[in-house]
DNA sequence: CTGCATTTTAACAGTTTTTTTACGCCTTTG
DNA sequence: CAAAGGCGTAAAAAAACTGTTAAAATGCAG
C-alpha cells in the first residue's frame, strides 16, 4: 500500500471538489480533480489515481457511459458521488462498474469510511513480513527460519527466543527480558533453561552457518549479530525486523 | 464465479429474513440464514458463503464485535444491513470490516445491485476454479480432489480443512485458525477433533499418493507441502492457490 | 423408522518439547 | 593458588502434545 493513496475528483461542482479535496487532503490523500468526463479518464490514465470519486451528472458526457468506458481498460474503484438519488441511477451505476454510490448532500465520515472499504478491497494480501539479511530470512507467517538455503527447525521456546534476540538484534537482550517473553515471569528459577535454550540454538544456528553469533554479555544477557558474509570480522548489523 | 451465489442472513427480525430470503431466492440466490451472532459464525464457516448480509444489532452480540472476529478467518464479503443510520454507526461498521452498508427500510434492487458489486470485486477468483499441481488436481466447484489419477474422497469438514491448508500451501496454518474456519469457534474443546480429521486426510492422501504432506509444526499448527514427484527428497513447492 | 455417512468422543500409543540433572570449563577474587 | 560462581554442554527424566484407532452419538435421506 502506498504511503499516500491519490484520489481523482470527476465532479463540475467547484464548490464540492473544494469541499471534496479538503476533506480528502485532511486525511493524508493526494488529490487530483476535473470538471469533465474527457479530461476526467485523461487524468485516470495520467495519474492512476487509486480510487476515483464522480458525479454522475457531467456536462459533456453521461456518467454511465464514462463508467464503462473506464471499465474497459482501468479497474481503480469508483465513488459515485451523485444528487441523483433515484434507484435506478443507483442501480444502473453499480451495474455498469461502480463500487459505491453515495448522494448529495453527503457525510464527511461516511465517504471517508467508504473509501477506506475500497481501498481496502483492492490490494490482494501479499505475504506476510519477510526478514532477510545475509543470508538469514525469516519468514513470520510461515513460521520458517532459513540460513543460507538451509531451513533451521526451531521448536516454539527457541523461536520466541530467536525472535526476541532478532528484534533487538546488536543490541543487549538481558535475561530478565527473555524470561518475560518466553515464561511470563522475570523469577530466576529458569536460569537453567535459558542457558540450555542458547545452547540449543547456538548449535542449530551453527550447523546452518556461521553467520549468525548469540554473544554473552556479562552477566546481563544475550546479543545476536548477523553478519554478510562468513567471515567473523566482517561488520555486523542491526537490521530493523519486526516480528510479531 | 459460481453459477448459484449463496447468501448468508444474520438477522433477528423473521419478516426481514423472509423478505431477503425471497427477494435473494428471484435472483437465484442459494440462501441460509440464523438469528443469533453465535450460529451465524458457525453458519458462515460450514457453508462459506460468498456474501454475508448482517443487522448489526443482535440479541447475543455486538455486530461489530462478529464482524472483527469474522475477519480474523473469513473474507467473505459482508453487507451490513441495520435499521441503526448514524454516522458513526456506519463508520465504525464499515471500518471493522464490513464492504457496504445499507439502511432499513432498503431498496430491493439497490440492495441486490450492491451485492453485484460485492460479488465483482470478490478477491477476483483468479484462473477459474480448479488448481492442479504436481498430480494434485482441485475442483471447487465440483468438491472433487484427484490426486494423481485417483479419485480422493473428503467428508465436509475434511474438505474445509484441505482446503484451507492449500490456499495458504507451504505457510504455517494455526490450530486456531482452523478451528475457526472449521466451526467457527477458537475454543481448545475441539482439539481432539482436529487430530482425529488430521490423521484421516494423510491416511487419505498417502493411500493416493505420496506428493502431498501435512507437517506438524512445533504446538501451533500445520503446513501443507505438495511435492511435483513421488520423490520425496524433491523441493517441495508452495503453490500459489487461491480457493475460494 | 431405519440405515448410512459423518462427526464427536474416548482410550491409548507415540513423539516432541520442556525441564531437570550432572558435569566441566572459565573467570574472578581472596 | 584455590575456591566460588557464572556459564556451556550433554544426556536423561518428566511433561506436554500429537497421532491413531475404534466405538458411540449425531444427523440426515429414504
Amino acid at each position: 500500500m502506498k504511503p499516500h493513496p491519490s484520489a481523482l475528483i470527476i465532479d463540475d461542482d467547484r464548490p464540492i471538489r473544494r469541499l471534496l479535496r479538503n476533506l480528502l487532503e485532511a486525511d493524508r490523500y493526494r488529490v487530483f480533480e476535473t470538471e469533465t468526463a474527457q479530461s476526467g479518464m485523461k487524468e485516470a490514465a495520467a495519474r492512476s489515481p487509486d480510487v476515483i470519486i464522480m458525479e454522475l451528472s457531467l456536462p459533456d458526457m453521461n456518467g454511465l457511459a464514462v463508467l464503462q468506458r473506464l471499465r474497459e481498460w482501468n479497474h481503480a474503484p469508483v465513488l459515485i458521488l451523485s444528487s441523483r438519488d433515484a434507484e435506478s441511477d443507483k442501480v444502473l451505476a453499480l451495474d455498469s462498474g461502480a463500487n459505491d454510490y453515495v448522494t448529495k448532500p453527503f457525510s464527511p465520515a461516511e465517504l471517508l469510511a467508504r473509501l477506506r472499504v475500497l481501498q481496502r478491497s483492492l490490494p490482494a494480501e501479499p505475504d506476510g513480513p519477510i526478514f532477510e539479511h545475509g543470508g538469514l530470512s525469516v519468514d513470520v507467517t510461515a513460521r520458517t527460519v532459513t540460513l543460507h538455503g538451509r531451513k533451521v527447525e526451531l521448536t516454539p521456546t527457541e523461536q520466541v527466543i530467536f525472535y526476541t534476540l532478532l528484534r533487538h538484534a546488536g543490541k543487549l537482550v538481558t535475561r530478565k527480558h527473555l524470561f518475560r517473553c518466553v515464561w511470563g515471569t522475570d523469577s530466576e528459577s529458569k536460569l537453567h533453561d535459558l542457558h540450555v535454550y542458547i545452547a540449543n540454538l547456538r548449535q542449530k544456528l551453527r550447523e546452518a552457518s556461521t553467520r549468525v553469533l548469540i554473544q554473552t554479555e556479562g552477566c546481563a544477557g544475550y546479543r545476536i549479530l548477523v553478519s554478510a558474509s562468513d567471515s567473523i570480522n566482517d561488520e555486523f548489523v542491526e537490521p530493523d525486523l519486526k516480528v510479531a
